[in-house]
This record gives C-alpha cells, sequence and structure tokens, in this order.
DNA sequence: GTGAAAGCGCTAACAA
DNA sequence: TTGTTAGCGCTTTCAC
C-alpha cells in the first residue's frame, strides 16, 4: 500500500507538497502536480482514511440509532443514508436494544468514532441523551423540547384534527383509536386533537381508545379486542402502518370485510400501506429524516444546506 | 480531552504502562494499574479510537452494500448489525443505487475505512468486485462460485421440489411462477427444479412462468397478468414474500378471494409475509445474515465463531 | 511555491 | 514488570 511518503520518494517532492495535492489544499506549481499526479497513478496510491482521520479529528461518519426493528426503520435508513451518501458521509447503523448499550453506543461520541449522532427510537431519558452533545450534534425526528437536540417533528394535531373531520363528513360517528405510549409527545397531541374535536362535535363517539408501549403486537390484540366489542367502532386509526396491517390481517381472518365492516387507516405513509393499500397519513418521515442529516450536517461544516419543506397529507387508499 | 500522555504526566508512569491498562495487553502491576485507573476516572480519560484504529490498522467496520432497498433490506441489517455489535463490530449501511457507486463503496475497503464488506445485492460482476477481496474479506448471501468471496447461500433446489410434491398432494395440477432475473443463481435452480417434477408428474402444467429484473412492481404486473388469463393457475408462487404481497393485495382489489381463488404463496419467511398471513418458504436469510458476518469476523481474527446451522422450511399461512 | 519538522493519540518491539 | 523509542500516514504551521 503506498503512502505519501512512496510518492515523495518517487518522484523526489517533498511529502508537504504531495499532501497538498492529494487533499487539495495549498498552492503547487502545476508542472509538480502533474509529475506528482503521474505517481500516484504509477503506485496506484490511494490516501489512508484512518490517518486522515486521526489528524483532521472527524471521521465523516454518523450513527444512526435506533432501540428496535419495525418495518419504518429499514425505509427511514435508506432514506438517511442516501442523502448522507450525497454528502460523502457514511452512517453507522445501531440496534440500541438496551438502556446500556444507547449509552455505550453515544459514548462513540466521545471518542471520536463518530461526528454525529441521529435518534430514531430511544430509551434513555432525553436529559441524559442530551448530555452527549457536547460531543458532537444530535438530531431526532421525535418531538421533543431539549436545547441540545434538534427536533424535526411534525405536529399531529392539525393533522389528526382533519382526519376527524374527514370521517365525520363521511357520516362516520364512532371512531377507535390506537395510539402508542402516552410518553410520546405526539400521541398526546392526537389525544388533545379528539378532545377538541369533541366538544364540537358532542354526537361523535370517540372514546374507544387503546394504548401500546411495547408495539411487538398491537395490531392483533386490537383486533381480537375490537372482534369482543358489542358495540364496534366503524373507523379504527392507528399510530403506525404496520400495526394497522397487522389490524386488518387478523380481521381478514376472522372473516371481517374491510373496508365494508370496519374502516383501517394508519399512519406514516410507508410501503406496507402502499402494498397492502391501506389509507394513511403522510407524516413526513422521508424529509424528517433527511431534515435530520442536514442539521447535523450543518452542524459539522460551514457549508450549509437547506432544510426540506414538510406537508403532512391524506393518503387514500383501498 | 485527556489522552494517555495527559495520565502518564500525572501518574508519574510511562506512556507504554498506560498504554497495557487501556488496552488490557500485557503485564502491569497491580498498584500501578490502581493508579492508573484513579487517574483514567479523574481525568475523564477516554481512548481515541481514530488513533487506535490508524495504529491497528483496523476499524472493527464492516460495509453492509445493497444496491436498492426492498422491505426485506430492513430485517436483514438488522440481523447482520445485531451479531455484529455483539462482537464488538459497528457496520455501515450503504445503498449503491449505481455500478460507479458499488466501487466507490469497495474502495473503502482499499483506503482502509471499512475491515470486510457483506453484498446483499450487487450491480457490477462478481469477477470485479472478487478483485477487491485482496484488500478484505467479501462475503454474500447469493450463490456465487468464486473463490474470493464466501457465499453463504441455501440452495433452493430441494426445497422447491418439496414444495411442488406437497402442492400435487393436495390436488393442485396449475400452477403459476414468479420468477427473478435468470442471472440469479438460485432462479435456475427452481427452474430446474420445475423441469424435473414435471418430467416425473407429466399432468401436472407448470408452463406459466413470468421473469422479472427490476423488481419494482412485479407483483402488481403479475397480478394483471394473472387477471388478463383465460385458463388461470391455481397457484402462484413468487420469488418473495413483497411481490407475493402486492400480487395478493391487487388481486383483492379486483374482489378475487384469497386463498379461494388462487394460492399465493411467498418466499423468504419476511415479517410482511407474517403481516399478511402469506404461506412462504423459510430461506434462512437470518442465518445467512449471520453466516456472513461469522466468515468475514473468523477472517478478521484468531477467535473463531462457529457457523450456524439452516434448515430450510415451509410456513403455513392463512 | 516548497520543504522541514512537529505532532494527532496510540501500540509494540526491544531493552532494561 | 516497566520504560524508551520508533513509528502508523497524514496535515499544517513556519521559514525560506
Amino acid at each position: 500500500m503506498a503512502t505519501i511518503y512512496d510518492i515523495a520518494k518517487k518522484t523526489g517532492i517533498s511529502k508537504s507538497t504531495v499532501s497538498r495535492v492529494v487533499s487539495g489544499n495549498g498552492y503547487v506549481s502545476e508542472d509538480k502536480r502533474q509529475t506528482i499526479l503521474n505517481a500516484m497513478h504509477e503506485l496506484n496510491y490511494i490516501p489512508n482514511q484512518m490517518a486522515k482521520n486521526l489528524r483532521n479529528k472527524r471521521t465523516n461518519t454518523i450513527g444512526f440509532l435506533v432501540n428496535d426493528y419495525l418495518p419504518l426503520v429499514g425505509e427511514f435508513i435508506n432514506v438517511f443514508t442516501n442523502i448522507a451518501a450525497k454528502n460523502n458521509y457514511s452512517v453507522n447503523v445501531y440496534f440500541t436494544k438496551t438502556a446500556e448499550n444507547e449509552i455505550n453506543t453515544l459514548n462513540l461520541l466521545t471518542i471520536r468514532a463518530l461526528d454525529a449522532v441521529f435518534i430514531l427510537t430511544r430509551i434513555n431519558s432525553w436529559d441524559l441523551i442530551s448530555s452527549y452533545a457536547k460531543f458532537g450534534p444530535i438530531s431526532t425526528w421525535q418531538r421533543v423540547e431539549n436545547p441540545n437536540i434538534y427536533s424535526n417533528y411534525v405536529d399531529h394535531y392539525p393533522i389528526y384534527l382533519k382526519i376527524l373531520e374527514r370521517l365525520d363528513k363521511q357520516g362516520y360517528t364512532k371512531i377507535g383509536h390506537v395510539f402508542s405510549t402516552i410518553r410520546n409527545a405526539n400521541t398526546r397531541a392526537r389525544v388533545q386533537a379528539i378532545e377538541d374535536f369533541s366538544t364540537k362535535h358532542p354526537n361523535s363517539d370517540q372514546t374507544y381508545q387503546l394504548f401500546y408501549h411495547g408495539q411487538s403486537n398491537a395490531g392483533q390484540d386490537s383486533a381480537m379486542k375490537w372482534l369482543g366489542l358489542i358495540n364496534r367502532p366503524q373507523v379504527m386509526i392507528f399510530f403506525a402502518d404496520y400495526v394497522a396491517a397487522e389490524f386488518m390481517t387478523t380481521l381478514r381472518k376472522h372473516h371481517v370485510k374491510i373496508p365494508e365492516n370496519c374502516v383501517v387507516i394508519g399512519s406514516d405513509n410507508s410501503e406496507i400501506a402502499e402494498l397492502m393499500n391501506i389509507p394513511t397519513v403522510d407524516l413526513c418521515f422521508r424529509s424528517q429524516a433527511q431534515n435530520g442529516f442536514i442539521y447535523l450536517y450543518n452542524q459539522l461544516n460551514k457549508k450549509q444546506l437547506p432544510f426540506q419543506k414538510q406537508n403532512p397529507k391524506w393518503i387514500p387508499g383501498y
């Protein structure tokens, strides 16, 4: 493996000048540049990234933290790594199953193995996590109020209100809701939207509400519960497409017709909704992924990338 | 940021001894170890990974290459990064959309930014790719005959034959097949299985066969084709669960009952098959991901990890 | 415009 | 068991 030193020796030019042409910094006369370029070619020279990292004190690598796998995660990683690659960053993916694991991964910031970190889902408190921001920028798509963490969230309140208005116009009066944990700020926004809607529309029944922390089989569980009801909601709205998908499949197994007997609505506009033709709402996770990266990039570099606009919108299915 | 030098200065012990306790290599007397440990704690010392990398000529990072996103990719990354993390490796995910991009990513081996590479899907020829094996081990789950690339493939021939026998016993005589590209060795194995089955069972009709390269909407396309047939196959077998899922959803939109009017069978045993209750076959991608990592690990380290056993099996659905 | 030299933080061969 | 020493490959003052 040829080094900068080898090509300096071969050409009789100093290491520093060679470095200048390799890194593109500083002035080098045209003829020297050419001889160096030729030598680089001949010796098959490739700069050593580790040496650069040590010298430059940056790895051009961003950590992507998520604590568990869900179908949406893959799609998110796809968008995130793509914009990162375009801007010359690598992304390391970590599934941080435990709180301890999450901290170990955040520690990669302190040992300078990671320049920055994006958090899709987390276990530890935002307060604890934010204490790592002094070692490198941190961003997330979640709704967090913390001065040290950039949060590119989409407010679920207005969009949820719109869904309810829309269903009301279509004549649906009994709606069921399946939420993620109330610890989540957007769950609270949704609950607030329902409350406000209900005061305006006292005839509408929005009281059937389910909450799930561990999301492993929320869809199946809520389906079994729905089947057990005497007075079943006509519409069920879910906090995620894949939960809606599981719900739908379980009902179908029990010969319930979708959407005739129960309208199923997801959230995310993910691949599964498309694959199963589930009406859903685009909460812009794709641009959230991009903006999450853009913030980190802007913190790390002088050059500033512009943020993406986000317009949540309804996606009809069936 | 404290360095090894700072703690040497503080304790009056040499850098090398400090290094010994930090890295855990070599003998250090118990009392010195304690004073060093204390100083490390006081100064909040954290070893610099970049310096280690440069010194050790390894990054403990593995590249995960895939040229496009599919639902299975996320699940695969999940398994792969988990076993990697357990063994102290990070994984960088790259979506290499173009041939050029793929080569640029393989070049990360040459600049020592990556210790090894796993290839899920690829664009360039295996011959070209294998030329990078001299810079670091390469493994894949695909079926490749190349001395420089470890291939942890599962032979689709016997399992496909079994599916056909099973369907035959159940009385199905007209089967349709949707394949990936014939460039894929396992597609050829499947075709061979059909051929051999057909000679044994001349009454069975296996002639309806579709091939797709770009897999973007193979499911929808094959569904439209199926709907247009006069003499429709009773069973359709797909090369991937998500293609089966798309096929199924499209037929349902056209009021075809599944499985009454058409039995749909996937391959992979992925999340989507579970979510939609599609009968499928477990081709062990999870252990393939693990074995793919294990090979790379074993090449990179003296310590050898044992490979996982693989038993493809039928997963009933509906 | 160019080169000498120092050093990023760590490890390991060698000597003591 | 410990310390000295020589780098890993690159970048960047600083002096010429």
